[in-house]
DNA sequence: TAGTGGTCTAGACCACTCA
DNA sequence: GAGTGGTCTAGACCACTAC
């Protein structure tokens, strides 16, 4: 807005810019609605556009704003709460779980990521079974997974049986039904998203993703491993002991 | 390194970037070396230095690497893994836990977040307890915490008894642990780093953050929200049903 | 084709750390 | 005081979307 001369305590612009969007966000602008376009409101500002993009940036993290390349900045609903646990454990692919399996390619243990092969054991020679799998919410893409099941834990897949690419994933999901699950450890870190991932999840490479990832556990000994990716900006994960979610915000 | 004219298919410089100085970090450097400082870099290179340290801004999300004003740029170990649920429920402050209380003032339940305010069901007028604390790991801040207990969750609390500001902390966490907890719900998401949070976590404001939302439940009703800020370059929530976690990596 | 956000440059100065 | 990363500028061109 107005000049602000009081930069006697040194604050970044691009810092005091956030604030001033921010609040400018809350009182002034409906959600869904179109801001000005950089060029303008750098000027407006009077700061660079590089100055002003930082500030959008910080924005964009929080899951303020939405930018889209050719089309303009938008005013970002508050972020969706995802459930992450189900309330009793479960195996990926039970009956009324989230996600909708896409594919599954049987790999070389020798080519899945360390941090996965380690939690399974699994070295080059082995087969692993790689199954990809999709979770939409409120029609918006939201998060993509990866579900490594080593072919040791399903010994009794039809491997042969299965026609198109979401029946042979569906023939893994299937398997792991007959398994006794003891139990569940999940870690949450902050990632960027690869590009396979940015495309999934409508984005571009390097978005900023919350990764799940998740150790299956039966008979002390882990059986499988997922790595799911979420979208930050418009995710909260929720972890609850209680079935009732649906609560905090909207 | 040297010059990659495959650029037929258009991947971003600072993208192409990272992937070189990725594969560059896990062959030819060790955890807590130095690189070259960013000019050298981006001469080496043959980008500007803007172009670098976009690609150097999404390793040190990735948690690759760890920058220091006026010191440089280092190799950042892996992330660790920080525990977020203890096995069993049990009230902050319970023995074992790994936070540090700090200090605790009453303020008006007006003036706590909204996000806060609403599942507790506090108003303006209304009187809540705000506790801090710290948690260190390995000898690093890794979070920083706010406690918001309504007063009327704690009637049993003697305001004037305690002294100085950790005892005054202390004595609402004693009071929590006279009421049954019925249940946790937890959300995690993205944020940055406040610069009060910032300041208690060695971090610029601003840096990226993990952070966690924690209803305490009691017989229906939330008796108790936290709002625990984890540093995003540094950590690995871990969430486990099982007590021998400390697995996966170091 | 016009307009948007995304990438990139080649500078400059500032805040901080440490010898 | 020398060297580091952090901030900022004023441009330019590119990739994408929508009309």
């Amino acid at each position: 807005m107005g000049t602000t001369q009081l930069d006697t305590v040194q604050e970044p612009k691009y810092w005091h810019l956030k604030t001033v969007l921010s609040d400018a966000l809350d009182s002034e602008f409906a959600v869904g609605e179109i801001l000005p376009n950089e060029r303008d409101l750098a000027a407006r500002f009077g700061v660079a556009r590089a100055t002003l993009r930082q500030a959008l940036e910080q924005l964009e993290l929080e899951g303020r704003l939405q930018r889209r390349r050719g089309v303009g900045t938008t005013v970002a609903p508050p972020r969706m709460g995802v459930p992450v646990d189900r309330s009793g454990h479960s195996w990926p692919g039970a009956p009324g779980d989230a996600w909708q399996p896409a594919d599954a390619a049987a790999v070389d243990g020798g080519s899945v990521p360390p941090a996965v092969a380690e939690p399974l054991g699994v070295d080059a020679g082995d087969t692993v079974h790689v199954v990809r799998r999709t979770r939409v919410d409120n029609g918006q893409p939201v998060a993509a997974e990866l579900l490594y099941v080593p072919a040791e834990s399903v010994p009794g897949l039809a491997t042969a049986a299965a026609t198109g690419p979401v029946a042979r994933a569906r023939a893994v999901l299937q398997e792991l039904q007959r398994l006794d699950l003891d139990g569940e450890e999940r870690a949450v870190e902050l990632g960027s998203a690869r590009a396979e991932d940015a495309k999934q999840l409508d984005r571009l490479p390097g978005a900023p993703v919350l990764v799940v990832t998740t150790r299956y556990v039966t008979g002390g000994r882990t059986t499988a491993v997922s790595v799911s990716t979420y979208r930050a900006d418009t995710c909260r994960l929720t972890f609850g002991d209680r079935d009732d979610v649906a609560v905090l915000t909207g």
